[in-house]
DNA sequence: ATTTATTTTTAGACATAACTAAAAAAATAT
DNA sequence: ATATTTTTTTAGTTATGTCTAAAAATAAAT
């Protein structure tokens, strides 16, 4: 069995991996909200158990093994959240921390017994689809800018590599995670992207549109 | 908040605790499956949080404070199980295991919501009384043999002073907990208690009368 | 009333999972 | 290309909650 803590280090990977790109341990302490070295710690020890790869100064990702772990407590995540807004009523807002602690209780035929009871679900209330038992997931339709065709639309979900400069520069422009975007017109001459971020047009260096990756409808 | 072995030892005391008895380091340490010594260091610490009373050598017993938790706690167990068997559908006998788990989950709002769900269940799937949101709780109508009338019935639940003599003579007579009893003449002449155990008549003194409690329907 | 046995506590060790501070490696800037 | 900054790792510390072994207190038996 796995501990709580080495569950949440899990999630956190699956949820930062975007891409192929690996996922820096600074980027899993931020977002667990500990220390680089707690990080490292943990990291040496998930690899040891196969649950991802992982190389010195190189940043991880998820194993097959490790990926289909992460699968299953997110579905049991959403499957909670369901159970908590559908069938008790709380607001879809509240229960994220509520579903974050019934995550990590052990029991595979509660999980299945609870999925029958809430007749299968596909989506938990905030929309995000819920993996199969067997952690066959929907894909999220991410895509990088660079792939959309003229007037698509979707939502900004983050960039292929994180670069500073890339960073710095979507900062300036006050471009940030879940903005909406529309894409108004491809240069031919140039391939830049001109798009419409919140209401307002911008263009976008193709450099630029090969790096956001955006999530979309289809 | 505290932590979940805090909540385990605080349940343990209270299930232990009969009548006006203390609990003895080792019961706690039989009953959770844990060497003395861990009890030694919890009971310690639950002492210096107000939980239970508690002198060295001399067993402990629950404060207000601890009852309080410790049936909230039953109570988010008993809620958990019935939610388990009348919504999910387990077995009344596989839901110990998981229930364990959920009754560590903390929220407030979860376990109201759940009860409006379960439509405020007094009784647990096994029968047992489920305590209210301020710690109310159904007495089990535990009483010392001696309190009970002829004809009554009633479970063997414990002994009120669980002296070796007195634990040799039922082991001795092969009688334990869970047997049921029913009263069939009280002599008046030495106050002894005439009885079936197990459709097996058996005289008991009124000293070992006075020392024997019986659950009760009434 | 002493001795013997049992129970309970103390003292010290270990695993987990966090931390701080310092060293090492990699990335970025000049 | 070298220096600076940032990221990551290592080494050592801490708190929690368990353990074993030994000491102390209590209870039981002769």
């Amino acid at each position: 069995m796995n501990s709580q803590s080495e569950e949440d280090y899990l999630k956190a990977v699956y949820h930062l991996q975007k891409e192929n790109s690996a996922v820096s341990t600074n980027d899993i302490a931020d977002y667990l909200v500990m220390k680089a070295s707690s990080v490292s710690d943990m990291l040496k020890k998930l690899s040891e158990k196969k649950y991802i790869n992982y190389q010195k100064y190189k940043g991880t990702s998820l194993t097959k093994k490790g990926k289909l772990i992460a699968l299953k407590i997110i579905r049991k995540h959403r499957l909670w959240e369901t159970f908590l807004v559908d069938k008790l009523g709380f607001g879809w807002a509240e229960v994220h921390l509520i579903a974050e602690q019934l995550e990590h209780i052990n029991s595979e035929e509660l999980v299945d017994k609870l999925d029958d009871f809430l007749k299968h679900p596909k989506y938990d209330p905030h929309g995000d689809p819920i993996p199969k038992k067997d952690g066959k997931i929907e894909s999220l339709n991410q895509k990088l800018l660079v792939d959309l065709e003229i007037k698509e639309k979707g939502i900004i979900t983050g960039v292929k590599k994180g670069t500073p400069s890339l960073l710095n520069y979507l900062d300036k422009e006050k471009i940030k995670l879940g903005d909406k975007l529309q894409v108004i017109e491809i240069i031919e001459f140039d391939h830049s992207f001109h798009v419409k971020i919140n209401n307002k047009k911008i263009m976008l260096s193709e450099k630029i549109s090969k790096n956001l990756l955006v999530e979309t409808n289809d």
